[in-house]
DNA sequence: ATATGTGAATTGATTCACAGCG
DNA sequence: CGCTGTGAATCAATTCACATAT
């Protein structure tokens, strides 16, 4: 079967969510079509077909409650539950996550925090200490870690990830400016600022340059 | 006319241009289309196709040569010049990345940083001194900025880029988990790590709920 | 009356097959 | 002969129009 719901359907349905819990924020009850989708910047038509991959929300002539969106969308997303999450790599970003706040409003839990290097090994990171990695399998066995965060150099990315395949974990955020490889049943979701700035540079400039002259592929 | 380039492939020769990085570090001079999607996670015929949308970088029956396709990426992604780059909301994150590096190495200075918080304005963040918001019109008349990284709170975010469109910056790298509205000619790029945790929840075990179950959607 | 849900039409992206060049 | 560049074909995503439900 084709996934049930489509990659790019997929990345506004989160939109949608973080919309529905502004308004709910706000006391506003219900929405239309037409809000929400200036409201996610998209359209009408759109948010109506995105909804329809996952179910019938809405009332005809009135539109969704906001309520019942919101907590279906959390239903659809997985979001009911909630997720522990490691770190692996406390460079100055893996710790910047790791005094992150809010994970608890979004249903996450930082569980574990990961590192090589001897000197980080046993600092202190938000409320954890930082670990080993060799420590991670058990881990992820006995604090049932499914995702972690891999926030390390990019020339030490693919080991690591190849280490939180091995360990069991079956999602990786990837902030690292790399492509990695992993074996099929892991998901790999890219963060990627660098890869941002590099496509606003294209949009800023990149573009005005032709792209019809010719080179000389031997040079 | 339609954007020279389509955003799904923008994003993939930022992938290129960087597997090509690699490649030329580790002293490779000529690369087929089939390694090179091999190593950026797609395929041959997409790799083809891409470049073929900005050019014609090979030489048939033998290939790319490292140099002169990493030197004509750049190019066609506006990185020949220097972008100079403003941090707006010098919180954990923004200062994380005021700290980093390695901009140098990616053809991006940063030129300013800002926030609103008394408390903020003066502290040195990286080799720069965070200057209040107000002051932001002038840096970008004066120093050039065209592209600044919006680190403020989410309930921050749209003002926040009011303020940097009103100043006259064209692109945002928006790492708020919140959507911005801009007006036409001013690009946003999203860093969502929220959200590619939620869209990894999805996929993790989202997708087993079963989406036909019907709703009573005034609840 | 109003706004959803959905088949049909359109547009865009990916895959393919092979012609064409080195 | 090998591998790129590209039109044609397939597949997916978006837009639209309208029937349908409240």
């Amino acid at each position: 079967m084709a996934p049930l719901v489509p990659p790019a359907t997929l990345g506004r349905l989160v939109t949608y969510l973080r919309v529905l819990t502004e308004l709910g924020a706000a006391g506003t009850e219900r929405v239309s079509s037409d809000e929400l989708g200036e409201r996610a910047g998209t359209s009408a038509f759109q948010v109506r077909k995105d909804l329809a991959t996952c179910g019938r929300f809405g009332t005809r002539g009135s539109g969704y409650s906001v309520a019942t969106l919101d907590r279906e969308l959390r239903r659809v997303l997985g979001l009911t539950r909630e997720w522990p999450v490691a770190i692996v790599g406390m460079g100055r970003l893996g710790q910047a996550l790791a005094d992150y706040p809010n994970f608890g409003e979004f249903d996450f839990v930082l569980r574990g925090a990961f590192d090589v290097d001897p000197e980080k090994v046993g600092m202190a990171a938000g409320s954890l200490v930082v670990r080993h990695l060799r420590e991670l399998p058990a881990a992820v066995r006995d604090e049932g870690i499914q995702m972690a965060f891999l926030t390390v150099p990019a020339s030490a990315a693919q080991d690591a990830a190849d280490e939180l395949v091995a360990a069991g974990v079956r999602g990786i955020l990837n902030f690292a400016p790399s492509v990695i490889h992993v074996s099929d049943g892991v998901r790999v979701e890219g963060v990627d600022f660098l890869g941002g700035l590099q496509r606003l540079s294209f949009a800023l400039g990149g573009q005005l340059t032709l792209a019809s002259r010719q080179v000389d592929p031997m040079a």
